[in-house]
DNA sequence: CTTAGTGCAAACCGTTTGCAAATGC
DNA sequence: GCATTTGCAAACGGTTTGCACTAAG
């Protein structure tokens, strides 16, 4: 299930609230962490610095991707944005409280990946933690598997092998 | 929950499997790849390449880190082997099939890890990707949080600052 | 004896850091 | 003006690769 996209109002707030943040902090608000922030705020998706360097690029064109890292780190810290970690070994960063928590389905074909939520499912994970006298601060949560519409192609030509026991 | 180490038994079947199998694609069967999984099955625990390499240099002092590296994605490729991925940007192996699947409780304090399974936790997950109409592969549940000890020296002293929203 | 594996050093790639110049406050 | 941030280039750390040498089959 996708979330739609925020309000543009709403990235105003958040952006609002950041700067205010930052400033509170004793730093300073460039126009380069307006435009990062900004840009990640809308693209709201979970992206890499790369990828968020190539987005902000066409509008700064001199901006160096050392900032974009900064100020994802920045956001990170100030609690505006996670790190997710599928497994690429690349980070990836998403807003933080814009949506609520999810977890994911990640497609091992296309690599498209799915959100979703299931409140039993926190619940039950909930329960868990307890039962091992753990304080739970956060979970992550990763499907992997086959989408709809990989899996047809899949099947239709050769299933994956090299798996020696059943799915786990 | 710790489940209890392989008998010495299993893990020369496991060698044994293993051999014969990098045997039939053509593979060669030397003294490090066998130290290395012998190693492997018997620590049987979520090493880096790192860690691997520390001990296995102690019975072969020459061997190199390149061969550690190589000997495990041989593992993985051969399904003998599993990656996992905490959050600290290094690839964690462990053997596969040798314990049944779990997930973990990560201390992000300590970094010391719980295993654990929860049958109706992985129902729940089926039933989710059923769902989505999504054919699931695997999945990898992380609880991260602070385990019994560690929760107490943190009351004691600093309480950690910087969410801003409550525990997702 | 042929082919694959080893170990070294160098490359790689995503991310971080040192530093002089630029800029917010 | 002063401190912080920027952008570049260089460093970093985990992992992979090229290559001459060694060893398994």
């Amino acid at each position: 299930m996708r979330y739609p996209k925020p309000q543009k109002a709403t990235v105003q707030e958040w952006l609002r609230a950041l700067q205010d943040e930052a400033r509170r902090q004793g730093l300073k608000w460039t126009r380069q962490r307006r435009l990062i922030a900004e840009v990640f705020f809308e693209y709201f998706d979970h992206l890499t610095a790369e990828e968020l360097y190539e987005k902000v690029r066409i509008r700064m064109p001199r901006i160096g991707i050392t900032t974009v890292y900064r100020t994802l780190n920045l956001m990170v810290r100030l609690g505006y944005a996670r790190e997710l970690n599928f497994e690429d070994g690349r980070i990836r960063y998403e807003p933080r409280g814009v949506k609520p928590h999810h977890d994911h389905l990640v497609c091992i074909r296309c690599g498209r990946y799915i959100e979703f939520y299931d409140e039993p499912l926190e619940r039950l994970q909930e329960s868990t933690a307890r039962a091992h006298r753990f304080r739970l601060v956060h979970h992550r949560l990763d499907i992997f598997g086959y989408c709809a519409s990989c899996f047809q192609n899949v099947t239709d030509t050769v299933r994956p092998s090299g798996q020696r026991s059943a799915a786990s």
